[in-house]
DNA sequence: TAATATGTCCATCAAATGATGGAAACAATA
DNA sequence: TATTGTTTCCATCATTTGATGGACATATTA
């Protein structure tokens, strides 16, 4: 059996596929509640009720989203823990850092659709699996932040989801703190990733792996 | 002349007063579309016309939340800066943590505004000032992360964004992390703390003043 | 007390929004 | 070509939602 959301991926062209992506970008610009269906259907440039007839109502539609870009992301970081195997705990810090910005600022619906859901509420339960903890141990354990390979303490967690969450903030924020701060997009993600490794390589590259 | 939003606050067991609150609260938790005027009429418990009557539209009061937080923050920065003036570097970020972190626990609405507006958007433009970049200044200035005290440098922007941004997250993503880590509240606070002070600290006062 | 100002609620409106039925267009196949 | 299944759009509905007018109540003051 394939679901709606795995044909949809597999086939980015077909209708199901191009709303899916419209779809991505309007609900991370305006959260559930600000996103309309007339908003996506018009963007795509279809009647509203094609939209109705691929993916069923709102809701069903924003799981899909949902899912669509956690299996990005965990596809993504699986990328850069290939790539930042064996390194030193700093350099895989700093590989980690450029790989994820560098692909969330060319997706960054991807850091406001995960941003919104910790932060925001839904009046209507949107809920679902997030998958967030299996992807927090995940990333602890590729960073070889934790000894005990299977049991990430809860330290290291809150460490995980403090470094994640401070690339989506950046990414995210960037059509707010940009013009605060008067910058070209290119300086700004240059920026990002200078001031992303001045706070988090002291951290991490001079103590143990278990914390300080 | 005296606004409706100084007279508000002057006054918080007015009807004016109360309906600000409640709204900061609503709109803290669903954001600006995530919100009806009912709703917070329903939790103040009156009708909504009254609510129209103090307050007018519904962007008026929306602005009126946004500038009411800004201002309480804004005065609580000062208290801080206040206690840490003059200490060693690593014990003002140290104290500024601990003094944030558990006022802004105590106003969750404040950090959860905060960062609906950073990542969200709202199609009616509720443009108005938000002051971010004052803070970041001032944020800097009392940290002593800068040189210069007249002209910030756009490096220590970026890393009090870091710094302010880190706390907001766990602060307003507490529904969300917490069950997922499995925590009660007060570990959960005890938690954050420390992990912030663990990323934090060595990023700031292994260095000298002006970024590393 | 009479008169005026202030505050609250009920009823209601117009627009926006989620959602659907059915006709038409299109494609695939016998 | 006739038949069947799929896709798209138009028209429309029922609810929700932002917003208002006017009646009633309560306080204030002359």
């Amino acid at each position: 059996m394939v679901t709606p959301l795995e044909k949809a991926r597999k086939n980015p062209d077909s209708m199901k596929g191009k709303i899916l992506s419209v779809a991505r970008c309007v609900f991370g610009e305006y959260g559930f509640h600000g996103t309309t269906t007339r908003m996506i259907a018009q963007e795509v440039g279809i009647d509203i009720s094609t939209l109705y007839y691929h993916w069923g109502e709102k809701g069903d539609l924003y799981a899909a989203v949902i899912l669509d870009i956690t299996e990005d992301l965990r596809s993504k970081l699986q990328d850069v823990e290939r790539v930042i195997h064996g390194k030193p705990l700093a350099v895989r810090i700093d590989i980690a850092i450029d790989r994820m910005t560098d692909y969330l600022f060319e997706h960054p619906e991807i850091s406001n659709l995960i941003l919104l859901r910790y932060f925001g509420k839904t009046r209507t339960n949107t809920g679902f699996d997030f998958r967030v903890p299996e992807f927090i141990s995940d990333i602890a354990r590729s960073m070889d932040l934790c000894s005990d390979k299977a049991n990430v303490s809860k330290k290291v967690k809150m460490q995980v989801l403090g470094i994640m969450n401070a690339i989506h903030n950046f990414v995210s924020g960037e059509d707010f703190f940009k013009p605060m701060l008067e910058m070209a997009r290119d300086e700004y993600i240059r920026m990002v990733k200078e001031t992303l490794k001045f706070i988090l390589i002291p951290a991490f590259s001079g103590t143990s792996t278990e914390g300080r």
